[in-house]
DNA sequence: TTAGGGTTAG
């Protein structure tokens, strides 16, 4: 007689598929069936890890056994729910709820929940939270991290908030929930919120916070948070070195690692992929080099995102033929590696190469044709590019934003505004959100055409307007000789609250006051993003400035511009002083600047051509005699040349 | 029973 404790017995010894049946047809036959609990046992093995194994349907054979149950109990059903979630069935749950021959317990909903978070579905998800509350279950702890969980996979990160405030308690996995929801929301200042309120900050909810501000360009914030860790495990590593290196900062995603090394820890997938993408981006072959034995070593060689990292790493780095051996090398191969071969050859100019491994890739995604567009612009074939385009919405496949924003950048390369209006229409067409990034693109190609009004219009549309999009129509403005409209727009960009000139910005509004010799309202500017915005002036906005007033005939003051730049002034900022000494006739400051600049270096030929044109200018011969005495042969013939000829004609 | 973290291509 088989009773309960046998039949684990038997089950806890099941090898066979064929023993199995024998359990089952015992069982079947001594009348457990009867008995909810022996039941239970039996669908709990057929759907476990061992169950599963051995049964070709285990999810079937285990519906098929609840209906011959004569009464189950809702562990028999939840066992199934929970079986059905592991084998990504989730759609199989909430008709099996429906007809659920057991009243649920206080296990069942969170399975539910799980199910419609699994499914994306926010409007099951809402039925089973009320049918919850109404079985009572409202105010159980698992229940409500589970409804969070599923309120933020749903994308309903207001409904996660309201079900965590709610309480009346929390425990650490509530805590990490709704940290996590603001976290895939990709909402900062609610997760530092959250950050700074929980009692205890687990490796988990560090890690993430790193990640998140890594992804949103906050390198410092993830590093004080990094270094104020109480634990740290492998992902926060892992997360700390990616940080930096998604943010350009490769020298330091290096030490982090060297830190990490010191430290003992050992080494593993996520890391050194996010190493060896550092090792790219510093562009030392050797590093990566050294990186790849390090990968040998630890017996990650032949993993395929490792591999792929490589692929990438000696593809940037002037290494084809080492990525390519890579590339063959590898059993399997996913998008990944096929995008970043293809890459890497038009990375290096290999057009051909690029176009041949495109053409036999098996199933090319968005990434693999905008590669393609995009490379055949940085490879002067922008023409190439729209048959690229033209060629990926014929097969059938949606463009996604970055696309467009590719071919959109070859149509501003090329001027080309049919092929710009032809893309803006496709935009249109299909009802693409007009984000910052594809408007900005957008008012850059009208711009760059001359076509002000379709580049405003643009503008009207973008629904949240940020600096990118203000500084397009600003340097576009001025670009197009608009100087009191870009100035206006300026305006109007201040006090629409929502966006904050940057560098880019005053580039624009300097190089407006520029083109239209508004003196003053350029020194204003100029005070302006230093005071109010605290902005250090770049190389460009001083050359600006001293063309500015030089050309005004504030000679002195642009001097002074000159002397008080915290970089060394490059040449066109010397040129505009230079000419500013030389229309206004001031040989004093022409004189100093010219001695200056052959001591700084006496064998530049711009330098040189302009100093002989001013002292020419002024009659001054006998200095442009001594400049071309200490001019050295090989560099002498630009401003030699100048000068004959400014001495013939005056 | 519930939740959670890092990784590469345009």
């Amino acid at each position: 007689m088989l009773t309960v404790s046998l039949l684990d017995a038997h089950l806890s010894g099941c090898r066979s598929a064929r023993h199995l049946l024998q359990i089952h047809a015992q069982f079947v036959a001594s009348g457990l069936l009867a008995d909810a609990f022996a039941s239970s046992r039996l669908l709990l093995f057929n759907t476990s890890a061992a169950g599963a194994r051995l049964l070709p349907r285990p999810l079937d054979h285990s519906l098929r056994l609840l209906r011959l149950v004569r009464s189950p109990n809702a562990f028999s059903c939840n066992t199934i729910l929970k079986a059905a979630l592991r084998h990504g069935l989730p759609h199989l749950c909430l008709p099996l709820y429906a007809f659920m021959p057991a009243l649920p317990d206080a296990y069942t909903y969170p399975l539910l929940a799980a199910a419609c978070a699994a499914r994306g579905d926010a409007g099951e998800g809402r039925q089973v939270h009320s049918h919850a509350v109404r079985h009572g279950f409202g105010g159980n702890v698992y229940l409500r991290n589970a409804l969070m969980h599923m309120y933020s996979a749903c994308g309903c990160v207001a409904d996660a908030r309201r079900v965590f405030d709610e309480g009346p308690v929390w425990d650490a996995v509530s805590w990490n929930t709704i940290l996590a929801a603001y976290v895939r929301a990709g909402d900062v200042g609610q997760a530092i919120r959250v950050f700074a309120r929980m009692p205890e900050r687990s490796a988990a909810a560090v890690s993430s916070m790193v990640a998140l501000f890594g992804r949103s360009g906050m390198v410092d914030e993830a590093k004080r948070v990094f270094d104020e860790a109480e634990r740290r495990d492998a992902f926060t590593w892992a997360a700390m070195i990616s940080c930096f290196e998604r943010n350009g900062q490769f020298v330091e995603a290096l030490g982090v690692f060297s830190d990490m090394r010191d430290e003992g820890w050992p080494v593993d997938e996520a890391v050194m992929v996010s190493v060896i993408a550092a090792c790219t981006g510093s562009e030392v072959l050797w590093n990566g080099e050294v990186c790849h034995g390090l990968v040998f070593r630890a017996g990650l060689g032949l993993r395929l995102n490792v591999q792929n990292a490589l692929i990438h790493m000696y593809s940037s780095c002037v290494d084809v033929v080492a990525a390519r051996r890579l590339f063959d090398s590898g059993e399997s191969l996913d998008h990944f590696s096929w995008n970043s071969m293809i890459a890497g050859y038009l990375k290096n100019g290999c057009v051909e190469d690029a176009k041949a491994l495109f053409s036999i890739m098996p199933d090319k995604d968005n990434v693999s044709w905008s590669t393609m567009i995009s490379g055949c612009v940085q490879n002067n074939q922008s023409s190439e590019a729209f048959t690229v385009f033209d060629n990926m919405k014929a097969h059938g496949m949606r463009p996604d934003e970055v696309t467009l924003v590719s071919v959109i950048s070859a149509c501003t390369n090329l001027s080309a505004l049919e092929q710009g209006k032809s893309v803006h229409e496709y935009i249109r067409e299909y009802q693409y959100n007009i984000t910052i990034v594809l408007g900005t693109s957008l008012i850059d190609m009208y711009m760059k055409c001359g076509c002000l009004d379709a580049a405003l219009e643009v503008f009207d549309m973008v629904q949240e307007k940020g600096t990118p999009c203000w500084n397009a129509v600003i340097v576009g403005l001025a670009m197009n000789g608009l100087v009191t409209k870009s100035l206006d727009m300026f305006s109007e960009m201040e006090a629409s609250g929502t966006a904050v000139p940057n560098e880019i910005t005053f580039t624009g509004v300097l190089s407006a006051c520029r083109h239209a010799g508004l003196v003053e309202e350029g020194r204003q500017f100029f005070k302006l993003m230093q005071n109010k915005y605290q902005i250090v002036p770049n190389i460009r906005h001083y050359g600006c400035m001293v063309d500015l007033v030089g050309r005004a005939g504030y000679v002195r003051e642009a001097e002074d511009l000159i002397q008080s730049m915290p970089m060394s002034p490059d040449v066109p900022a010397w040129g505009a002083l230079l000419s500013a000494c030389w229309k206004h006739g001031d040989s004093e400051v022409g004189e100093r600047v010219g001695r200056k600049l052959v001591e700084l270096d006496p064998h530049h030929d711009g330098f040189q051509t302009m100093l002989s044109n001013i002292y020419a200018s002024e009659g001054m011969w006998q200095c442009v005699k001594d400049l071309r005495g200490s001019m050295k042969q090989h560099v002498a013939k630009a401003a030699g040349y100048s000068v004959v000829e400014l001495s013939h004609s005056s």
